[in-house]
DNA sequence: AGCACGCCGACT
DNA sequence: GTCGGCGTGCTC
């Protein structure tokens, strides 16, 4: 046997693939791309992706090291989800090895191999008499309400039940009580069987709705896209449910993505009631070994159903059928950091590369969506009619310029808030600041604290009694005196949700107040704990960021405040009324009921503003026409395919120079803006310069960035900085 | 990205 | 005298 020479690709921001040596010892069975494998990367072992095998090897042969060992656990990459991954990591220019790491969950990422047992799931027990049962249902009702559930699947598994807002202490209740019980489910190829829909729990469709289902069914066996813009309460999700009712019944898999936070309790329940089918989870709320066990059953078939945030469209789904993208405009779905993908975009990809439907739906479709859909690109689908006899919720502008403000609130507000509160409904009030105060100052030489590393205020959270700078986490003690003057009189300046909280509490001292936001909900489980809470009527008033924008529904809400939307209209981020006009409409969405319409009040200080006359007489459609327009004139997306890229060092200087040098490239077809600092020009320490480059057509683009990056080896700055290529980028400031 | 190597300031 | 700060360079 001769020597054999393979390619990989290693977890490292490097835009090239490294040659090894295949022992003799290691070439049977024969190596396919897409394996792992472990190598010696310098001082350190790193698991690599197999690219390619080679006869001859293009660098000096001394250089070439064998590699360590083969992974023989079975988790390779597929062909299908190799070729997916390429194209990524091609359509982003991105390090095709940190493209492999990004779509690895983090156990198979190490040296360390995880125990690949079979996933533990819960069943109910045999043999309970009624009797029993109804005894459970008197003492302990929630613990009865779980058993239920068990009863009516087969297998569920505990990252399900604690989403849905069960605790560990319910669940080992019902065990002790031999109720339930915990089998391990062995790899098993999901099969289609009619108990799989649950027929009781399935609505009767619109005439709206079933067009739209029927329309997607007859093209599930070729590559369409559809965009289905329906107003909240529309019935969205039953049609996403009716179309993959059909996808199973072929035994075929579904992706469902849903934004960071938008899997919450309520719209697993939907799934759960509908199919009783194994349906895995993928979000920030679980540990490493959940997510493990997710990418197995997705791998070895036992999945039907996958539900996740944007990375879980790297699963590794053999069977794939139907991708849903929901809340498509939703900007959690791109990632910010490192590989900077757009979960909705490479779904499209992905659904055409496997010649499958991809469906995304919205209140508030982007603009881009939006733009694809009227132009006659995707299928386009609306949904205007609310299902049930429910009126929208109302918005309403309410000019507080000449308004005494306290606390951030207007008295006009004040009202609103007793009134609502005197009926026996909930009021909701948004303010997009988490911590007690934005800042602190001194009251005699007006000395602000300030992160030293990004120049910016810090953020007092009391609770804590600590300063946090939001942008680069960084903590510190909250000073008793001004190092500048020495005086005592420091006073936070500004409101956050955690005084809000406070001050509402004050005044309305007979009513409870929920605050939900990152740091009330830290801890897992603690959303789904607050939200049911609310839905059980404990608080009256709640107050929350942006995170209470999504997913959740509170018929019993009547009122929306909201308190700050001045900032969004006099961005200089061209996104930014998009994003505040889909979040006013998202909100409005969540309040009310048909005998109880919600009522959404926003303070302003400029209530003329064309923007928000437009949204709140015309509507989120009429409004996003307009923005397109606009946008059009400008040439700015969706009308003109833009990259950024970034440049940050220690010194201002050199990522500026860095960047210079790049634009004085000619592209074909391509423009230059910038480069410019960074709307944060420091942060965590660092100087950040940012250069666009914008082109009519998506290829030259692609071109451009393709000859930018080339010239970079040459840039004479380019050791001095540490630079990334963002195409696509939706938030400009950072 | 790590990690080693190397060269200058404040400490047991 | 050395511990450790981070600038620089390399990884098949």
């Amino acid at each position: 046997m001769s020597v054999q020479f393979i390619q990989v690709a290693i977890p490292v921001p490097m835009r090239q693939l490294f040659t090894y040596q295949l022992p003799e010892q290691l070439q049977s069975p024969e190596i396919t791309a897409g394996e792992r494998v472990i190598v010696p990367f310098g001082p350190r072992q790193l698991v690599a992706i197999i690219m390619a095998t080679q006869a001859e090897p293009d660098i000096e042969a001394s250089k070439i090291k064998p590699i360590l060992s083969r992974l023989t656990d079975n988790c390779h990459f597929s062909p299908s989800l190799l070729h997916f991954l390429r194209i990524c990591a091609d359509y982003y220019h991105h390090p095709i090895g940190d493209v492999f790491q990004q779509a690895l969950p983090v156990l198979l990422r190490q040296i360390k191999q995880p125990d690949i047992s079979d996933p533990k799931l819960w069943f109910a027990c045999d043999d309970i008499s009624d009797e029993t049962i109804g005894a459970l249902e008197k003492k302990a009702p929630k613990q009865y309400d779980l058993y239920r559930l068990i009863a009516s699947h087969q297998g569920l598994s505990w990252v399900e039940l604690r989403t849905l807002g069960f605790s560990k202490a319910q669940l080992n209740a019902i065990r002790d009580k031999a109720f339930v019980k915990e089998q391990a489910q062995p790899p098993s190829v999901y099969q289609y069987q009619p108990q799989v829909l649950i027929e009781e729990n399935k609505h009767k469709l619109s005439t709206e709705q079933a067009v739209i289902v029927s329309a997607i069914n007859e093209s599930l066996d070729k590559f369409s896209c559809h965009l289905i813009d329906g107003v909240t309460g529309s019935g969205k999700t039953e049609v996403y449910l009716q179309v993959m009712e059909q996808v199973l019944a072929n035994n075929q898999q579904v992706l469902v993505l849903v934004p960071e936070i938008g899997l919450t309790p309520q719209t697993l329940i939907r799934f759960e009631q509908r199919f009783n089918a194994p349906i895995f989870l993928h979000h920030s709320g679980l540990n490493d070994r959940e997510r493990l066990d997710t990418y197995l059953a997705a791998q070895q078939g036992n999945a039907a159903i996958v539900i996740g945030t944007r990375s879980a469209i790297f699963s590794p789904l053999q069977r794939l059928g139907l991708i849903i993208v929901d809340e498509e405009h939703d900007n959690s779905l791109k990632q910010q950091d490192s590989f900077r993908y757009h979960g909705r975009d490479i779904a499209i990809l992905r659904a055409r590369q496997l010649n499958i439907p991809v469906v995304l739906g919205s209140a508030t479709p982007s603009l881009e969506s939006l733009q694809n859909a009227l132009s006659g690109k995707y299928h386009y689908h609306q949904l205007l009619r609310r299902a049930g006899k429910s009126t929208k919720a109302k918005i309403e502008l309410l000019d507080v310029a000449q308004q005494q403000m306290e606390y951030g609130l207007s008295g006009t507000l004040k009202h609103a808030i007793k009134q609502t509160l005197a009926r026996g409904e909930q009021v909701l009030i948004f303010l997009n600041r988490r911590g007690f105060a934005p800042a602190i100052n001194c009251q005699e030489c007006h000395w602000i604290a300030q992160c030293q590393r990004c120049n910016k205020p810090y953020t007092l959270h009391q609770g804590q009694q600590l300063l946090i700078c939001h942008h680069c986490t960084s903590q510190k003690r909250v000073p008793h005196q001004c190092p500048g003057c020495g005086s005592i009189r420091i006073v936070p300046i500004g409101q956050g949700t955690e005084q809000l909280q406070q001050r509402i509490n004050e005044l309305f001292p007979e009513y409870s107040v929920v605050r939900i936001d990152r740091d009330s909900t830290r801890r897992k489980g603690e959303l789904a704990k607050l939200l049911n809470e609310v839905t059980d009527k404990k608080h009256q008033l709640m107050i929350g960021t942006q995170m209470l924008a999504k997913g959740h529904h509170f018929p019993d809400v009547t009122l929306v405040a909201i308190l700050d939307v001045d900032g969004a209209l006099f961005s200089y981020d061209f996104r930014a009324a998009e994003q505040m006009a889909q979040l006013l409409v998202q909100v409005a969405g969540r309040a009310g009921r048909e005998s109880k319409p919600g009522k959404v009040l926003v303070q302003t200080s400029f209530p003329e503003h064309p923007l928000l006359q437009d949204l709140v007489h015309n509507g989120y459609h009429h409004f996003a026409r307009q923005a397109l327009i606009e946008r059009k004139q400008a040439y700015l997306p969706p009308f003109s395919f833009q990259a950024l890229f970034r440049a940050e060092a220690n010194y201002p200087s050199y990522p500026d120079k860095f960047l210079r040098a790049l634009s004085d490239l000619e592209l074909d077809g391509c423009e230059f803006a910038g480069p410019m600092p960074a709307a944060m020009e420091k942060k965590a320490g660092k100087y950040r310069f940012h250069l666009i480059v914008q082109s009519k057509s998506r290829k030259l683009l692609h071109q451009g960035v393709y000859a930018l990056i080339a010239a970079t080896s040459e840039n004479e700055w380019h050791k001095k900085v540490r630079w990334s290529v963002d195409i696509d980028p939706q938030d400009l400031s950072w």
